[in-house]
RNA sequence: GCCGGGGUGGCGAAAUUGGCAGACGCCCAGGACUUAGAAUCCUGUGCCCGUCAAGGGCGUAGGGGUUCAAAUCCCCUCUCCGGCACCA
């Protein structure tokens, strides 16, 4: 490169960012300055943000607190020596672009088009290095196309317990045509090889789909009216579309899945290999709600009639049974006086939508319905009702009722008049079901238990589900909260599956055959029967296929999180046409080391990234087993603080959203990264003060000065001791610089290079330094402001007559010897109260330092007269005199 | 209701994880420069007593405890934010 920059110098001899900042980032995307290199020797840092929708609205200054931030990290690898990888996409496909789009009578994709370059502009503006080359828009073909290659894969594999891993469908194809599902533990579906190899196409196509992890069932969906789809559960809050606020219907539809359950296990395992804030990691376990139990039988009249318990301790105790509503022993087992009411009372319960469910919360109701239950462990009778506050969709849907130790069983004995039985007696206590006002949920020895009676907390669970298996009464069991991942959407704007339906059942595109294309449509207004826009389209739908059979396109397009579950990926290697991704690229950028992004997604696309690359590396396509190494949330800005003292989220409904452009134009770019990063602790919410960032103005003001005005003319030489400190001080925040940004205290790195401005300015205007020395301090300040401040860098560093560009320059080299402290200030305490500081030299001994302190007059005056109890001493800190 | 994270000057916040509370910045006040203002620079700035000194008292939501020593650890209470919400 030139050693000038081929722009005209803004010569202006203030700091005025608006002259310069355009230019410079104009040149660096000519030269390619951020350009990734493919797969290399040298070590790799892979730093990413969430995948963003490009909203109409653009991005906010509270948008830019983690965009600042991962791109200082990124700038600063680079200058470590490291390949970095900082790109940028768009998720463009789903509900707000094309709500927008029907809204605005216009095409989704061109709204995306004008959005992703308007928060381009915006990137741009305010400096982030990402590597534009390899930018992706996931509702393009050449990325959908690789989104439906990998619901194949996921179509084509099954999940084997035995092994805790998928494996092609294939494989489980030719098992069942030699053993059948014999081998297979717990089986979704049974069946012998003579019943498989009997089966027609569409037979086993059907059979399949109970092991396929990709695979379509009827299903009870949330239905929103106003967005006229189906909700996933995680898009359902409080009984609300998450975008519509409109309450939720049920619908029962076909709908595909994706088989996450299976990797429930591993999904909460292997949260110990990842570095992510804890809080995430907690939320994920509570997503996936493992809870270990066992399932036991109760003998009815329509057969065994199972249930899930975590406390088969507690089974003597069990004085009733409660049936879901939905569940098929209703019907079985109900008498004929009870009929007439049972089924009302079924028929009410499967209306009522989620929220009214919720909003009757704790007023229990329920039916008996004439039939008992045998309990195994003592051959009592106990009634069997029905009530909605069991669901159909957890454990067996069934449960047996302990009213005594669990507070909702205890509500409805209480409502009910049935009994209630302890058989669990805490510690110096004795509960009697009488007087009883709350169930007691918690430990204690079992009591009317038979043989188990005295057997103590800690061990009851595992004894007792040891002798149910002996009995064969009941087994250990494990269930899981987390439910299949449901994908169908009924829109137009979305991945379309890969699936055309037949009479002989579901056929599969060719990979060779993909992408499937969205079809250019006039009108895509959602359809009020609840399908896609697509299944008017009868050219697009209707498929003829080689052999001559008929067939009809899947028109359920996939929901966004499939799209986002592997577009970091896609980013390794963004222009492939011939598969997703080089797998010496994925292999090499992934997993990513540091991925930064807002706590929203905590449980849903963090989890379904988690899911897909697992499934990935099972099936040998990836040889990484998680995606996002590090990840790290940035706390939320707030709308300027009001008068009473309280803030409230930036909105455009509120009007009080503060741009990076209005910020820009009036400070600059750099002062604003500055005050992005000096705002707060990364993660922790916090209000905007525009007021704040012209201090971060005038620091970078100030930085200007030291380097480009002349120093006062007639000053002394610096001396050794002016030398040492002013080396000193540089090198103690070079190191600190550093720390803190691998450890995202970007807040105090900021107050750590204010700190050594102030130093250096004050050095600058007392004394004449060294050329040498003066040299290395304003080299080093310089190149650690690179990452932080890249355009003002920039500019001083040309304005020099440098080598452009700085921001290809090493990282200033860190001297430990200068940084060390000589000198370190004492504490005195007595009774724990200061009472003197003294400066000692560092490795002072005891004795000396205890000799020191006690000279001090001050700490005199605190100590004579008095007992000395204790002296205690840490070294190269604090010495606290004990006195009585 | 349950789980998690917070609460530190007038404001945003630091505090090496048990060792000087308030770094850094904003605001504010006084001063310098200026015809004047803006900008910039200097000084001060937790509260209280003391003289604007020396020195001292109090102080990290409130109360209690552990410790030579607590913003930090433990218990109780208040409060704000986020998640889950009949998960047997």
């Amino acid at each position: 490169m030139t050693s000038s920059p081929n722009r005209p110098i803004a010569q202006s001899p203030k700091y005025v960012p608006q002259d310069f900042e355009a230019g410079w980032m104009q040149k660096w995307e000519a030269d390619e300055l951020y350009k990734t290199a493919p797969a290399d020797e040298r070590p790799k840092a892979y730093i990413l943000d969430f995948f963003p929708y490009p909203s109409g609205d653009g991005l906010s200054v509270g948008h830019c607190r983690n965009y600042v931030p991962t791109d200082v990290m990124a700038r600063y690898f680079r200058m470590k020596g490291y390949n970095v990888l900082h790109p940028m996409g768009w998720d463009a496909f789903g509900l707000p672009a094309e709500n927008a789009a029907i809204k605005m009578k216009t095409n989704p994709a061109k709204l995306i088009a004008q959005f992703s370059a308007n928060y381009k502009r915006q990137f741009r503006l305010i400096g982030i290095s990402f590597d534009w080359s390899r930018e992706i828009n996931s509702s393009t073909p050449e990325y959908y196309r690789w989104t439906q290659w990998i619901f194949l894969k996921l179509y084509y594999a099954w999940y084997d317990p035995r092994e805790h891993r998928a494996r092609p469908i294939a494989e489980l194809e030719k098992e069942l045509s030699v053993t059948g599902t014999r081998e297979i533990p717990n089986a979704r579906a049974e069946i012998t090889a003579d019943e498989w190899n009997a089966f027609n196409k569409k037979q086993r196509s059907e059979f399949l789909s109970n092991y396929r992890l990709a695979y379509r069932k009827p299903s009870v969906v949330n239905w929103d009216p106003v967005d006229k789809t189906v909700l996933a559960n995680e898009e359902v809050i409080d009984g609300r579309g998450w975008r519509s606020g409109a309450l939720v219907e049920k619908k029962v539809l076909q709908q595909w899945f994706f088989r996450i359950t299976e990797y429930s296990e591993r999904l909460i395992a292997d949260l110990d290999t990842i570095d992510w804030t804890e809080h995430i990691k907690l939320m994920q376990r509570n997503w996936i709600g493992k809870s270990v139990g066992a399932e036991v039988d109760f003998q009815t009249d329509a057969g065994a009639l199972r249930i899930f318990t975590t406390r088969p301790d507690t089974l003597w105790g069990a004085t009733f049974m409660v049936l879901a509503p939905e569940h098929p022993y209703v019907e079985k087992l109900v008498t004929p006086e009870h009929k007439a009411r049972v089924n009302q009372y079924v028929k009410e319960a499967k209306a009522k939508t989620e929220v009214e469910r919720a909003e009757e919360d704790k007023d229990k109701t329920g039916v008996f319905i004439g039939a008992y239950a045998t309990n195994p462990v003592n051959g009592e009778p106990i009634p069997i009702w029905v009530a909605d506050y069991v669901m159909l969709s957890y454990g067996t849907g069934a449960i047996m009722a302990v009213p005594a130790h669990d507070q909702r069983d205890f509500e409805f004995a209480r409502k009910f008049h049935l009994p209630i039985r302890v058989v669990i007696q805490p510690d110096g206590e004795i509960l009697d079901a009488e007087k009883m006002e709350r169930a007691y949920p918690h430990d204690g020895a079992m009591a009317n238990s038979g043989i188990f009676d005295g057997t103590p907390a800690d061990v009851a669970v595992e004894k007792v589900t040891r002798w149910l298996e002996e009995k064969g009464f009941g087994a250990k069991r494990i269930n899981y909260k987390l439910r299949d991942w449901g994908i169908s959407r009924q829109r137009y704007w979305g991945t379309p599956i890969p699936i055309i339906h037949t009479a002989e059942g579901e056929i599969t595109i060719d990979e060779q055959a993909l992408p499937i294309e969205l079809p250019n449509v006039d009108s895509y207004e959602p359809t009020a029967t609840g399908e896609s826009p697509l299944a008017n389209i009868s050219e697009w739908v209707s498929v003829t296929l080689p052999d001559g059979t008929q067939g009809r396109r899947e028109t359920d397009t996939m929901g966004t999180f499939a799209c986002s579950s592997w577009y970091y990926m896609r980013f390794t290697d963004p222009r492939n046409d011939a598969q997703p991704f080089d797998v010496k690229e994925v292999n090499y950028w992934c997993p990513v080391d540091t991925y930064v992004g807002g706590a929203e997604h905590a449980v849903m696309h963090l989890l379904y990234a988690r899911f897909w690359t697992k499934v990935l590396y099972d099936l040998d396509i990836v040889s990484f087993i998680e995606p996002f190494q590090r990840l790290r949330n940035q706390g939320m800005i707030m709308a300027p603080q009001m008068k009473d003292g309280k803030y409230e989220k930036m909105s455009k409904s509120k009007g009080n959203v503060i741009t990076p452009d209005e910020m820009v134009a009036q400070f600059g770019a750099d002062a604003l990264r500055a005050y992005e990063m000096f705002i707060s602790d990364f993660s922790m919410a916090t209000p905007w003060q525009t007021d704040g960032l012209a201090g971060t103005h005038r620091w970078l003001t100030r930085v200007w000065n030291l380097f480009l005005e002349p120093a006062r003319e007639n000053l002394p030489q610096a001396n050794d001791e002016q030398i040492k400190l002013l080396r000193r001080a540089l090198h103690q925040t070079l190191k600190k610089v550093e720390d803190d940004i691998n450890a995202f205290a970007f807040n105090t790195v900021i107050s750590s290079l204010m700190t050594l401005t102030n130093v250096m300015v004050k050095a600058k205007d007392s004394a004449r330094y060294p050329e040498a020395v003066w040299a290395e301090a304003l080299n080093t300040l310089l190149l650690m402001l690179a990452p932080i401040a890249p355009f003002m860098a920039e500019e001083i560093w040309a304005r020099l007559q440098r080598t452009y560009s700085i921001h290809q320059q090493k990282w200033p080299p860190y001297d430990a010897d200068a940084a060390k402290e000589e000198l370190f200030t004492l504490i005195v305490q007595v009774n724990g109260k200061v009472r003197g500081k003294i400066e000692l030299p560092v490795g002072v001994s005891e004795d000396e330092a205890k000799q020191k302190a006690f000279d001090d007059v001050n700490v005199k005056k605190w100590v004579e007269g008095k007992n000395i109890e204790r002296v205690l001493y840490v070294p190269e800190r604090l010495l606290n005199v004990v006195v009585k």
